[in-house]
DNA sequence: GTCTATACGATGATAGAC
DNA sequence: GTCTATCATCGTATAGAC
C-alpha cells in the first residue's frame, strides 16, 4: 500500500509556479499590454519555455483570465451589498466609494478594466458586460435615459485614463476620484 | 520630348486603391481592433495580396496612423479656436461642443481614440498626448488639481465606452453627450 | 509603378519524448 | 511536469513579372 498522499509536494511546487506565471504576466500585461506581451517573453522573464508556460495554462487568454477574474468577483460582491440599500443616493454613493478603493489598490494594473481590446475577444468582456448592466439597473432602473448610461459609463471607465493620473498619491487620486465621479453621477458633495 | 503630363490616370487609380485600403482597414480594425486585424484580412477583403498592402504602407502602423491623423489635426483646429477665448468658462464649453460634434461624426470608429494599446506603441499616443497636455493647460492652467486631471481625463476618454450606446441616435447621444460633459466638467447647464 | 511570389524570424498553439 | 519538435500564421522584406 501507498504512504498517505501529503498534499504532495509536487503539487504545492506546481501551483506556486502557476501562481509566479500571473505574477509575472500581469507585470508584463501591464507595462507592454496583452497582445504585445509574448508567451516567449513571460517564459524567458522566469526562466522557463513556452511550452512549460502552455502546461499550465492551455491558452494566452486564460492568464489574462486568471488575472482579472478576482477583481470582477469582488465588485459583484460590492453589487450584491448595493443591492440591500434602499435609497438611490445610498446605492450610489455605497457603489461609487467601493469602487474608488478598489482602483485605487489596483491602481498599478490598469488591464484590470476592459481598456485591453484583447478582453473583447475572450469571455472577459462578457463577464464585464454583465458586471456592468447589473450595476446600470441597480442605480438607475430598468429604463435609464441616455444621460445617465453615459454618466455611468464615464464613471465606470475610469481605469482607462488611470495612468494619466501615476504621480499623484493614493491619497490625493482617491479625493480626486470620489469628488470628481459623484458629481458625474449628480451626486454633489 | 514627352507629352505634357496629364493626372496620369495611374496615379489616379493607385490614390484610389490605397484610399480603399485605408476604409477597409478602418472596418476592420473598428471590428476586430488593430492587433487581431491582420494585413492578410485587409488584403483579402479587397482581392490584393499582402505585399501589395505593404505597397503602399511600409508598415502596418502607418495604416493606423492615415486613419486616425485627421482626426488629430481636426482637434488642434479646434483648441486654436479654444485658445483665441477669455474666459475659462467659454473655452470649456467650446471645447466640449466641439469634441461633442467630434465624437458624433465619428460614431462608427472607436479607434480614433486612444482606447487601442496599439496606439501606445506606435507615435500616435505622443501626438494624442500632446493635444491632452494642451487641452489640458488651456482650461485649468499650468498647475490643475487632480481633481481637475480626473474630470479632464473622464470627459476626453469617452470615446472608448461610446459603443455602448450604439442604440441612441445621434440627437439623443449629442444631448447625453452635452449635458453630462460639462457637468463632469463642473458646468452646470 | 503596381503588383505577385517567395522567404525570413517570431508568434500562439499542439503532439509527444523523457 | 518539463522540454523538443513542429505547425500555420503573423508582420516584414526582397526580387522580379508586367
Amino acid at each position: 500500500m501507498t504512504m498517505t498522499r501529503s498534499p504532495s509536494a509536487r503539487a504545492v511546487q506546481a501551483e506556486r509556479t502557476r501562481q509566479q506565471i500571473v505574477e509575472t504576466a500581469q507585470r508584463l500585461f501591464a507595462e507592454f499590454g496583452y497582445d504585445a506581451t509574448s508567451l516567449q517573453m513571460i517564459a524567458d522573464a522566469m526562466g522557463l519555455t513556452k511550452a512549460a508556460v502552455y502546461y499550465y495554462f492551455r491558452v494566452k487568454s486564460e492568464i489574462l483570465f486568471e488575472i482579472v477574474m478576482p477583481g470582477i468577483q469582488r465588485l459583484e460582491g460590492l453589487l450584491d451589498e448595493v443591492a440591500t440599500m434602499r435609497s438611490r443616493r445610498a446605492r450610489t454613493e455605497h457603489l461609487v466609494n467601493g469602487y474608488v478603493d478598489f482602483l485605487i489598490e489596483n491602481r498599478k494594473c490598469p488591464p484590470l478594466a476592459t481598456a485591453d481590446p484583447a478582453a473583447k475577444r475572450n469571455k472577459l468582456d462578457e463577464a464585464g458586460a454583465a458586471l456592468r448592466r447589473r450595476a446600470l439597473t441597480l442605480l438607475f432602473g430598468d429604463n435609464p435615459t441616455g444621460a445617465e448610461r453615459l454618466a455611468f459609463s464615464l464613471t465606470f471607465s475610469g481605469p482607462d485614463r488611470l495612468p494619466d493620473l501615476a504621480d499623484l498619491s493614493d491619497e490625493e487620486l482617491r479625493e480626486a476620484l470620489q469628488t470628481t465621479l459623484l458629481r458625474t453621477m449628480r451626486i454633489p458633495s
